[in-house]
DNA sequence: AAATAATGTCAAGTATGCTTTACATTGTTC
DNA sequence: GAACAATGTAAAGCATACTTGACATTATTT
């Protein structure tokens, strides 16, 4: 699954720590994410989504992968 | 966070087993969702969005818990 | 009512998400 | 170019998602 946060994240200028923070998880969990180490619980997901005032689907993308 | 995966399955008239099949997990799996025993993973969400032809957010209702 | 299908639930194990700590690298500002 | 800010990355630990196997209960069919 790919996403679109650090593209969001930039867009709204703001920096990992500061989402980070405002999401109220770590710097590296975010640092994760935007890398593709691993993917978001529903609910960070959730929370990622309401931050950017988006769906889900509009920052993870789930291509069917295996 | 709950969710509307039971009235959505029962609404199609499918099993937790047949649903469990058709989204490759186990009967179990299905079954702890349903009773809200833990949240699904992003991927398997997704599939279940998918498999009902809605989006995430219409089955997993996320209310700000703490 | 007996047989079968569907669901509930529990335990133990593996995988993944997230944390903290720590240090290195890169980018920015003075 | 020195100082500071931002990001990358790695290890170890804890929590949660998901598995298989097993058995009990409830619902449905015959």
């Amino acid at each position: 699954m790919r996403n679109r946060l650090e593209e969001l994240r930039k867009k709204t200028g703001i920096t990992q720590e500061a989402l980070a923070d405002r999401l109220e998880v770590s710097r590296q969990t975010i640092g994760s994410l935007e890398s593709g180490r691993y993917n978001p619980s529903i609910v960070l997901a959730f929370k990622i989504a309401r931050f950017f005032g988006v769906n889900i689907e509009d920052i993870f993308i789930y291509e069917e992968e295996n």
